[in-house]
DNA sequence: GTTTCATCTGTTTTT
DNA sequence: CAGATGAAAC
């Protein structure tokens, strides 16, 4: 019957799924099989009777695979699919902490903090501290706390070598002190807490390291260093005759997080932390056409710190990868448009198309011009359901429920809707939480504020305690139905203006609530109102695309990750948009001073940067199957201002032989003859590619433009050549503003790129 | 204490 | 352009 399972599986598949017990690192190229190889090892592993159900532990890192892998897996094997530890390092932290709350020192209803909780919770510390925002942007310590926390460093070791980041060590452990306090955890934490957990508390340690003979990890080059910790953990220490055991499953060419902590590193570490002998790797494609692989591969070329791996079809080349300028943002979402119903026309499904982009503020044109065409899409990321303000709102009023010291989401709806409790009661509840030592409501509880507000906080009180009794008497659309008459937040959004979208979205949240299954990710113990809350804060409600509902598919390149299409449309591909300028330039705000980064930061060179957005890019060709479409604009509305671009360059690292260029003949024929007048603007195209080892193609007559043409009367045009005072030759790289506002930005040899106001800058033509 | 208006500011990717 | 913050009017 194991024939079955591996029927169809090409050699290196094969060996991967049946290598017996022993760590193994599977390097994965994109459409190479990955997911079926992970999950038909698992169904492999029990079939064949070397694990149980129970003994798998598999980890991803979004939902969205941990559910694809659950659903592929109960396909091939009757399996309760309960009894398996298959989900995201989230998720199964969350399982584990509440199982083991008391052991953890965690009340038993926890409440977990998503970004957005966190950046309140570090404001509202930064106040009751008074700390100077200004000197110690919350933006900094969040992103400070949070680094520290994934590589398993708390305050008290966080390195500090002057007074700024010794503040930021001291806000840190504030900051964690008000957490426990309050009983919430960040998303770092629900990690770092259960790896100190196991690694404090042998008995149960040795129960999970027993129990899970099997590890499994997705998406390897993705974890940060406290995951690696973590997965050593659990592992166990590789001990003779039974050595952890750990099948990692990744690839480093789509490493795309290395900006929140991933290193790729980890690969190297695994490999002699578990004594791996093999390194197995799956290089054949079976998803994209040749073409597009050939592009893909040309691409990722250009990158200096890779393994090595070059990926191969047996499908045929396909059709020619197909290039479009337009002349504006809004002229490429109609080119887009118009692509998509030809394709639809042709009988493509729109569900078999994406529309990707590099960042989430790139959908609002793409939304318009699809919504005026009548084209039905679906937008994945952005701001999600349980992001929603009013939803966060009505969560609030549940979490208090749950927990009457979470004082965050005290503050949010103490006088939401308003009921007469300002400013000036609040810092008096605060006073009295801080010499009480007591959460903000047992504050309020107290009493002693008296006259209005005094009567206000009663009834608030009373609001919560009557929730908090229902909470374990009725199911949970009534109870949240309740909260929503109690609290008045149906009845001030029905009064609101613009109120109706609000209410609409808080009878969703009803509606998710009933179609709510505890996916056994909880423990038994934590109740359905618990079990909710948790799962708003891990899973901020990607909608699933309904069935039978055939949507065009929109989100970022990172969303798209691990899924495929069968056309795909990469837009926005001019420099600074993608890759995006904060990549290309210095990392981390040049206005901070250096010692103001932090160690690890200033290690994170200039090229990590850009290379990762070229690994971004390859994750973007790799999920196109028959036709992928690279689109970007001249000029594009940004922070409420028209700016001018250059195509990116990752366009000019594709070969010109597998691209069909569309512009419209009338621009194309302007673009023919043109060569290069400027090595500076070669140069500026093919940056990234200096030093890969490549010999630097002569730019393709149709990816050199000729200088744009002025739009609307600037005194410059893109790709001129200029001269300036002091820093002498350059090329014009883009300008945006009008009038005394026009600024330009300038590449000059030598000097770097500048953006330089043309008020003050004396800028001649060259 | 609440609402409204004006000003400022920032802006990548996500569990 | 939009969200967040702050000051002034109600």
């Amino acid at each position: 019957m194991s024939s079955d399972l591996l029927r169809n599986l090409n050699p290196q598949q094969l060996e991967a799924v049946t290598l017996p017990r022993e760590s193994a690192l599977v390097l994965a190229g994109a459409g190479s099989g990955k997911t079926r190889v992970l999950t038909t090892r698992i169904a492999y592993l029990i079939q064949t009777g070397q694990a149980s159900p129970g003994g798998i532990l598999a980890v991803t890192f979004t939902n969205k695979a941990a559910r694809e892998m659950l659903a592929r897996i109960s396909a091939m094997l009757p399996v309760n699919a309960r009894s398996m530890w298959v989900g995201t390092f989230h998720g199964l932290c969350n399982r584990l902490l509440r199982t083991h709350y008391r052991e953890a020192q965690l009340p038993q209803l926890f409440q977990i903090l998503d970004t957005q909780d966190q950046q309140a919770a570090i404001k509202r510390l930064m106040k009751s501290l008074n700390v100077d925002d200004e000197k110690y942007p919350p933006r900094q310590v969040q992103y400070f706390i949070n680094a520290n926390k994934e590589k398993g460093i708390r305050a008290q070791h966080a390195e500090a070598w002057d007074d700024y980041s010794r503040k930021m060590v001291e806000l840190y452990a504030a900051y964690d002190e008000q957490c426990q306090k309050e009983g919430v955890l960040d998303f770092a934490e629900l990690l770092l807490r259960t790896y100190e957990l196991l690694n404090r508390n042998e008995v149960l340690r040795e129960h999970y390291q027993q129990r899970f003979g099997f590890i499994l990890v997705d998406e390897f080059q993705d974890t940060n260093r406290l995951q690696y910790l973590w997965i050593k953990l659990m592992a166990g220490r590789p001990r003779d005759g039974e050595p952890g055991c750990v099948f990692a499953v990744g690839d480093d060419d789509q490493s795309i997080y290395a900006f929140r902590g991933a290193e790729t590193g980890n690969m190297r570490e695994l490999e002699r932390d578990f004594a791996i002998r093999k390194v197995i790797r799956l290089e054949q494609n079976y998803r994209s056409h040749g073409n597009i692989l050939d592009a893909a591969n040309a691409l990722i070329r250009n990158n200096q710190s890779r393994l090595g791996k070059n990926l191969w079809t047996e499908a045929g080349e396909g059709e020619p990868i197909r290039v479009f300028e337009a002349p504006s943002d809004g002229n490429e979402a109609l080119f887009i448009v118009e692509e998509v119903q030809n394709l639809a026309r042709e009988g493509m499904a729109y569900s078999d198309m994406a529309l990707l982009y590099r960042s989430n503020a790139q959908s609002r044109v793409l939304e318009h011009a699809l919504f005026q065409a009548g084209v039905s899409y679906r937008v994945y990321g952005g701001l999600r359901f349980f992001e929603r303000l009013e939803i966060k709102h009505a969560l609030a009023y549940l979490r208090l429920a749950a927990n009457v010291d979470d004082d965050g989401a005290f503050l949010r709806v103490v006088n939401f809707p308003a009921r007469g409790i300002g400013a000036r009661t609040v810092e008096l509840l605060q006073a009295a939480s801080n010499t009480g030592r007591t959460s903000l409501f047992h504050a309020a509880k107290a009493g002693g504020i008296g006259g209005r507000a005094g009567a206000s906080l009663a009834a608030f009180i009373a609001i919560i305690e009557g929730l908090a009794g229902s909470a374990r008497n009725i199911q949970l659309p009534e109870l949240i139905d309740e909260m929503l008459e109690r609290s008045g937040l149906r009845a001030h959004y029905q009064n609101e203006r613009e109120g109706a979208d609000r209410l609409e979205n808080l009878n969703e949240l009803i509606n998710a609530a009933a179609g709510f299954e505890p996916d056994g990710m909880d423990n038994e113990e934590a109740d359905d109102l618990s079990s909710f809350l948790a799962h708003a804060s891990l899973e901020a409600g990607e909608h699933e695309a309904g069935p039978g509902q055939d949507a065009l598919q929109l989100m970022t390149v990172h969303s798209a990750k691990g899924l495929e299409f069968n056309a795909v449309f990469v837009s926005g591909l001019e420099e600074g948009l993608f890759p995006h300028e904060n990549a290309t330039q210095s990392r981390f705000g040049a206005d901070l001073p250096a010692q103001q980064v932090s160690r690890s930061q200033q290690s994170f060179s200039q090229n990590d940067g850009i290379e990762e957005e070229r690994r971004l890019m390859y994750v973007a060709i790799t999920r196109a199957r028959q036709r992928l479409y690279l689109t970007y604009a001249q000029t594009r509305m940004l922070h409420g201002q028209t700016r001018y671009g250059v195509v990116s360059r990752f366009v000019g690292e594709i070969p010109e032989k597998l691209c069909k260029w569309l512009t419209p003949p009338q621009r194309a024929a302007a673009f023919g003859s043109f060569t290069p007048k400027s090595d500076l603007w070669a140069d500026v195209r093919n940056d990234g590619a200096r030093n890969g080892g490549y010999e630097r193609a002569t730019p393709g007559p149709k990816i050199v433009r000729e200088p744009s043409p002025n739009y609307g009367g600037l005194p410059f045009a893109i790709g001129q050549n200029v001269r300036h005072a002091k820093f002498g030759e350059g090329v014009v790289l883009a300008c945006e503003g009008r009038g005394t506002d026009t600024r330009v930005q300038v590449k000059f040899r030598g000097e770097g790129v500048k953006w330089l106001a043309l008020e003050f800058a004396k800028l001649q033509a060259a």
